[in-house]
DNA sequence: TGGTTGGTTCACGTATAGTCGAACCATGAA
DNA sequence: TTCATGGTTCGACTATACGTGAACCAACCA
């Protein structure tokens, strides 16, 4: 557990995107992310337990979706924007306008 | 089994509607219906059987991606691209423009 | 009427996603 | 070193997705 895997720019597939995106956890997640913060895992999803927060989180990574970077004792998660509007442009954008729209996977979180 | 179901403009969701593009034999029928043409259950997945073909059917029409309407004997399926649009602008461009950029969704169809 | 064609539905098996608790690892602090 | 914190991994369980063949249905045709 050194480092994580991301998948390169160029290796970004839209099935394995929209596979990570097709889930409402994983959608708010994205979410809280397009606010532009930096999300750690645990204080993101306090209504998962740990290990299934971390599945979700490791969907997303290996989706291509965001960058996992660790910062002393916590993992700071941040969008890959750029590499996603790069290879699937205007997805992501219809995506977070869709999130805005409907308030159902937006439930009060800290 | 008189008719189909499917959701109003109104219904459609982004997660069921993600849900629904998130295969790669369901992300060929939506590049074949792209096209412009009207496809029949059959004829467009010739290598997979009938009862799986419908299953896939099924969750694009559930999922609002696709109208289907019996003419006669066969039932043909048109993408609710003026519905998508409207719900969620920009979504099914980027997939499709996604899907062009890399082949390996479209292997030789009929 | 009976047969054929095009699809669906059902029942089933298999594979994978989602969930959790327990154990473990990495980091920083005492 | 020891401890606490933040996450991951593992093993297990459950739920759902996927895939199939058999049976069925709906429409057309002879």
């Amino acid at each position: 557990m050194k480092g994580f895997v991301h998948p390169g720019r160029e290796d970004l597939r839209i099935d394995s995107v929209l596979e990570a995106l097709a889930n409402p956890i994983r959608l708010r997640i994205v979410k809280r992310l397009a606010g532009g913060e930096e999300l750690t895992c645990s204080t993101t999803l306090p209504d998962v337990s740990p290990s299934t927060a971390s599945h979700h989180w490791r969907v997303l990574r290996e989706g291509g979706v965001l960058w996992a970077r660790r910062e002393g004792r916590i993992i700071l998660h941040t969008l890959r924007r750029e590499d996603l509007d790069a290879r699937f442009p205007g997805l992501l954008d219809s995506v977070l306008a869709a999130l805005d729209d409907s308030g159902s996977l937006t439930p009060a979180l800290p």
